[in-house]
DNA sequence: CAAAAAAAGGACGCATACTCCCTAAAACAA
DNA sequence: TTGTTTTAGGGAGTATGCGTCCTTTTTTTG
């Protein structure tokens, strides 16, 4: 594999549970929440991409469709706060999905900076069609959990993201 | 805001704990555990540029510089591998090293299809220098829960990463 | 009412994180 | 040794997720 050794435990096999050595110093990636958290984030994209293989949605996207499922139309700004993503994420997104037919888009009358968006007949197909697979998805990535802590996981996670909602760029409500 | 009302409870301030209606269904952004990883992450990041403002370090590069400090050169599959990105991804991230002189690549005499990468004197610096920034910032992620709270939640997470490690495109160890 | 502030969106650029396809080099097998 | 397969890396293309600058339109304020 490489020519040269590894020296350190910065890898999985010589981290573990007990990384930190000193206090809180985070001297392992193993032990750095963060890392955790880009590395689950990463492995939930992959495990949707699986399930989903052949409808070619992403977790952000099938988000979009979810929201405007139940909502008579959406301004392209308040369409992204409700996902959690940029405005600018948001408009390359509804991008994709207005070309794919999903999503209809048109200017507002009542105020003519904003595009309202709409789910199409046939966006609204796609999700009935793909909500099973989204929820296996979401199973697998909590499976290794088990019951009592699945729910614990869902209460921490959210209070991280609600008390933190103002540093990320995206905030909410 | 929007010239169309919210109808329904995909917004966070319908969702809160109980979004669940029947069973396991995920009817609402705020009980789909992949959606809330995806948020924290964004938040991560987030705070880690927040306290490594005038730095300009992603937390991508922090960990690439992370696992070379302690180890004399890693060729760039071996790299990307032990920091959980793809192959592709890591050779990016390593060109943007190494063109502003934190990182030094070259070919491997012994295997001469292998790019060697190995950290430099600057970069051992930057490091030592934005230890304590990169720390803040996973100490602000995790703050929101009480003591006991925290050392769960790297357990869970970590039980969800090693258990899913093969559904990410970077698979570790 | 006119000037200023705010709000929605577009356009461009950067960084992560993949895909697929390609070349070159090494390892392996017949 | 001669093929075949595996491995490392590069290049092109796509998608998210941000920043910044800019225009247009609306709202607010003096």
């Amino acid at each position: 594999m490489a020519t040269i050794e590894k020296s350190t435990g910065e890898g999985p096999a010589a981290a573990g549970k007990a990384g930190r050595e000193h206090g809180v110093s985070y001297r392992d990636l193993w032990s750095r929440p963060g890392y955790l958290v880009r590395r689950l984030h990463q492995i939930h994209v992959g495990l949707f991409a699986e399930e989903c293989a052949d409808k070619d949605l992403t977790p952000v996207q099938f988000a979009m469709l979810s929201v405007l499922y139940g909502v008579q139309g959406l301004d392209q700004f308040s369409l992204s706060t409700s996902v959690g993503v940029d405005r600018t994420s948001g408009a390359d997104v509804i991008k994709r999905l207005v070309r794919r037919g999903l999503l209809a888009r048109e200017r507002s009358e009542t105020d003519r900076r904003a595009n309202i968006v709409r789910i199409t007949p046939a966006g609204r197909t796609f999700v009935d069609q793909m909500r099973p697979a989204m929820e296996r998805a979401q199973n697998r990535l909590i499976e290794p959990l088990s019951e009592g802590e699945r729910d614990l996981f869902l209460e921490m996670i959210r209070k991280m993201v609600e008390a933190n909602n103002s540093a990320s760029r995206a905030p909410m409500g």
